[in-house]
DNA sequence: AGCATTATGCGC
DNA sequence: CGCATAATGCTT
């Protein structure tokens, strides 16, 4: 199945990436062509050669065939970290959906304006009554331009460049014809910065134990031999797993290899990153979201140029291109921040593992509490799995309390905090040991709701309900819509409107109503708004500036509070209620990193679960911290069902300004999908494939558009793309107009 | 980027 | 009007 013609990008430092050319692929290179190779084409009116590389193929055109051109040549000379990156797109248009632009856009460095990181600069390099006398030449001509340039250099011999292309106006062009006449120099400058601080390696090993050693030996000797592989470290927090990285990348850039470390979005700790820059020194760059796009192009350039031999970001320093990578580290493999939100929607563990693989570069997953995915391959001896047991040093593992708040509600007790909680609590304020409250908020948001007619307040164009903040505030969580609370229901006009209060504010109230004397801090996505306040409040928390600290999933994550001893998590299993396949999964993780978060330091930690159905596994096995027995439960679940990672699932969102269309629109595509199940019974090859839906999205509109949604199951992922390529085709057809499809693989949530 | 086409400016 | 140069546009 030779494509007829192929996508051409004509050398990607100069050209936008928006714009790739259409080539005819001669038979002969027919074999030759694929994403990412780099070609010789004929480009322009004089038909210059030119480097190009192939960015997609394709069997029709949009352009008048006689006028295509062909490929002149392949150029295969090695493999580039150009064709590298372009396959890597290539691969995640295939595997996530998404347009070519959009995957190119996501994988290479964003080149947009270098304004600031060159300052140009324009010097005279002939002497002033020479600059003059060549002025008066080109004021002859009427070189009006080029003469006041002249004149300037003529009494400055140095200028800045944008002082001149302003005040004198004067085009580059000129500039750039005057500089070949060597009258002038247009010097360029670049002052990229490195934002690490630089350090000095300081030799202080930590030794390592054999459990430590082994992993890293094992990963080398399968790298040396040339069949790198991936490895899963399944081990709780402070176990250890940094060493392991450190020891295994230490010997890489040994090799003259480099590697890529990624984290998830807010847990890269000052403290984690002191620890590479002691063992590497400036070879290490940081990649993340308060560098400016310019500081992230340099961090990319010094990257390619071999200036750095490590990186440590998020999701998006996946696509630094090393020249010899030798190893992907992704630490909380798990996180669900690795899943791209926007499209394409990549999962960046699954998108390591293919740069790994073009490359031969090992991939070390780690987590405390791994994703079913990883468990499951692991389980089935495609990643080598080793398991770190038991705490580093002296500290160790909580005592877990679960509390049943059914029952606490039969004894009579209506507040939020279980009668074991409080106990703990106050002895923690008579102690001055701190505490820390988690609140699971997914669907806690406090509601406003009519007793007379159970009228709920909802948004006006999203359908969700409004949740109430202090001074009387109903806002949207979605589009940011605001109103007044109001006193009488716009529905049935009963003034007996009720407030469903358990946001982290209303936590707050009632620990100043019932904990009177205690300091308490709060936070949450309102509070930390602006940018530092999210460190500012750790801060605060870590100098022992207040006993409580209040919050959402964003205080589970990173941080060591050495004097928390006493972690209280106020409703676990609100997250499990939600019609979503990886609830389970979800409320396992985080009670399992929240009771992480009590007795960092010396002293023992205690951990209290609140919950409505304590017996649900996810909470029974994460009370006793066994992650084994977990696992079996939930991938007997998901095996059941059909769900990932037995089988994998495609999600198809279709957003559109009117309902109806919306549903019409869903039903068709169901319908598509039905129709190749019906053709599959016969061709056998596609068994099994299964359909849910069409059906409104669970928020069904927001901003004004509907949202409709099914999905299709299916235990091989490549008969899901195909599925996809159909569905594609299908709307392509159609030419919608006010409706957009997304398409997203074993979503994270469900829509 | 480079080349071509079109627009502009100025002397006549 | 004609020439020279500057600005703009297109390349599959």
């Amino acid at each position: 199945m030779a494509a007829k013609y192929a996508d051409v990008i004509i050398d990607i430092s100069h050209e936008k990436v928006d714009r790739p050319f259409q080539y005819k692929i001669p038979q002969e290179l027919a074999e030759a062509v694929y994403a990412g190779v780099r070609v010789h084409v004929p480009f322009g009116r004089g038909n210059r050669d030119q480097i190009g590389y192939v960015v997609d193929l394709s069997d029709r055109t949009d352009y008048p065939e006689e006028k295509l051109k062909s490929i002149t040549s392949v150029d295969d000379r090695g493999i580039t970290a150009q064709s590298i990156q372009i396959r890597t797109a290539y691969w995640m248009k295939r595997q996530y959906g998404s347009t070519m632009i959009a995957a190119l856009k996501t994988v290479l460095p964003v080149k947009q304006k270098l304004k600031q990181i060159e300052k140009k600069k324009i010097t005279g390099c002939l002497p002033a009554d020479k600059l003059r006398e060549m002025a008066d030449q080109c004021e002859g001509r009427h070189q009006s331009a080029k003469a006041r340039v002249l004149r300037a250099l003529a009494e400055e011999e140095l200028l800045p460049y944008e002082l001149i292309r302003q005040k004198l106006n004067v085009s580059s062009a000129t500039l750039q014809a005057l500089q070949k006449q060597g009258c002038l120099q247009i010097e360029t400058e670049s002052l990229y910065r490195n934002p690490v601080k630089l350090m000095a390696k300081e030799e202080q090993r930590v030794s390592l134990s054999d459990v430590q050693k082994g992993i890293i030996e094992d990963v080398l000797r399968d790298y040396r031999a040339g069949c790198a592989g991936t490895y899963l470290i399944h081990g709780v927090t402070g176990s250890g797993k940094t060493e392991v990285y450190l020891g295994i990348i230490e010997q890489m850039i040994a090799m003259g290899k480099q590697a890529i470390v990624l984290i998830p979005e807010i847990a890269l700790t000052y403290q984690t990153l002191l620890r590479f820059y002691k063992r590497f020194g400036d070879r290490v760059s940081v990649m993340n979201s308060t560098l400016s796009m310019g500081e992230k192009y340099d961090q990319i350039r010094r990257a390619a140029d071999g200036e750095i031999d490590v990186i440590i970001g998020p999701r998006s320093a996946l696509f630094t291109p090393f020249p010899n990578l030798g190893v992907i580290v992704v630490d909380e493999e798990h996180e669900s921040s690795y899943k791209s939100e926007s499209m394409p929607k990549y999962h960046a563990r699954e998108t390591a593992l293919h740069i790994a693989s073009m490359q031969h570069a090992a991939v070390v997953l780690g987590s405390a509490t791994p994703s079913l995915e990883a468990y499951y391959r692991a389980k089935r001896g495609e990643y080598k799995l080793y398991e770190m047991k038991g705490r580093h040093g002296s500290s160790t593992l909580p005592d877990v309390y679960t509390v049943d708040l059914r029952e606490e509600l039969r004894q009579g007790n209506r507040s939020v905090f279980s009668r074991k909680l409080r106990e703990l609590m106050e002895q923690r304020l008579a102690a001055g040991e701190q505490t820390m409250l988690f609140l699971n908020r997914r669907g806690y948001a406090g509601f406003i709701s009519c007793r007379a007619c159970g009228h709920v307040m909802k948004c006006p164009h999203c359908d969700v309900s409004l949740s109430e903040h202090r001074g009387g505030m109903l806002i949207c969580h979605y589009c940011g819509y605001e109103e007044k609370r109001q006193t009488k229901c716009p529905s049935c006009g009963s003034k007996y409107l009720m407030g469903f209060k358990a946001g982290t504010e209303q936590i707050e109230e009632a620990l100043h109503r019932e904990f009177p004397g205690a300091r308490v801090l709060r936070m949450d996505a309102d509070t930390t708004r602006k940018k530092e306040s999210y460190e500012k409040i750790l801060s605060a928390f870590a100098d022992e500036r207040a006993d409580i600290l209040v919050g959402t999933q964003m205080i589970v994550k990173g941080h060591d509070f050495p004097n928390v001893t006493l972690v209280g998590i106020l409703a676990a299993d609100l997250s499990l209620n939600r019609n979503d396949y990886r609830a389970g999964e979800r409320t396992f993780q985080l009670l399992t990193q929240a009771a992480g978060r009590a007795g960092r330091g010396d002293k023992k930690g205690e951990v209290v679960i609140q919950a409505y159905q304590p017996e649900h596994y996810s909470i029974v096995h994460a009370a006793k911290q066994d992650y084994a027995a977990f696992y079996e439960e939930e991938i007997a679940y998901r095996d059941l069902m059909s769900y990932p990672p037995v089988s994998h699932m495609l999600a198809v969102l279709i957003i559109s300004s009117g309902q109806e269309e919306g549903m019409k629109l869903c039903e068709e595509m169901t319908n598509v999908v039905n129709a190749e199940r019906e053709k599959d019974r016969e061709a056998e090859s596609y068994r099994g494939i299964q359909v849910i839906g069409p059906a409104e999205a669970a928020i069904g509109k927001i901003n004004d558009l509907y949202r409709h949604v099914f999905y299709v199951k299916h235990a091989d992922y490549q008969i899901l793309v195909e599925m996809k390529d159909i569905l594609e085709l299908f709307c392509k057809e159609k030419e919608l107009k006010n409706q957009t499809v997304q398409y997203d693989f074993d979503p994270i949530n469900t829509y």
